[in-house]
DNA sequence: CCAGACGTTGTT
DNA sequence: GTCTGG
DNA sequence: CCAGACGTTGTT
DNA sequence: GTCTGG
């Protein structure tokens, strides 16, 4: 069971996976923090959908993001296990972003990036050249993605269950 | 050379 | 572990 | 990102 | 107002 926040294998305090929730795009291939995942340790993380914030009239409205066909997805990811305890290793997880596509590009300018079924069976292979892993690093087509605000009850991530993703304007 | 960061804009 | 900043 | 704390052992 | 925790 992987755990969302990626702690590095360096690293000498599990903490630092707070800020490890997400990897650009742009820097993935690069950055101390996430270069070896990239080289090696790539997953998807599959969802049927995830959230984004509006800032409007001084507020921050969240959206429901899902795929038109309601199906679920997977969204690139990178994962590490840290083993520096007397505990199993702590394996984590961090999911890639990129610029958002046009629409979703209203509500905030990055989203997950999502992979399409063939994608995403690319991305997990053993041995890929670093330039094509990156091309697959795209933001998803537009005509595919739907959009919904929903109850700012979904702020509090201690509330869970289905009404969290119902329309509300 | 050593000290300090190592990341993104998010809720797991 | 490796890089950056001082 | 939002929610919740924010501090010390106390008297303007 | 700003930081920390989730």
């Amino acid at each position: 069971m992987l755990k969302w926040g990626l702690v590095p294998f360096w690293a000498k305090d599990a903490a630092i996976g707070a800020r490890m929730i997400n990897a650009r795009a742009e820097t993935v291939a690069q950055k101390p923090a996430f270069r070896q995942a990239f080289k090696r340790r790539r997953c998807v993380i599959l969802a049927d959908g995830f959230y984004e914030w509006h800032a409007e009239d001084g507020r921050k409205t969240p959206y429901f993001i899902s795929l038109k066909t309601d199906r679920p997805f997977a969204m690139a990811g990178l994962w590490e296990s840290w083993d520096k305890t007397d505990q199993p290793p702590l394996e984590t997880c961090a999911i890639i972003t990129t610029t958002a596509s046009k629409s979703i590009g209203k509500l905030h300018d990055r989203m997950p990036v999502i992979l399409d079924a063939p994608t995403a069976t690319d991305w997990i292979q053993a041995e890929r050249d670093p330039d094509a892993l990156i091309a697959m690093l795209k933001s998803y087509d537009d005509e595919d993605i739907q959009a919904w605000p929903v109850n700012r009850t979904v702020n509090n991530p201690a509330n869970q269950g289905p009404t969290l993703i119902e329309r509300a304007d």
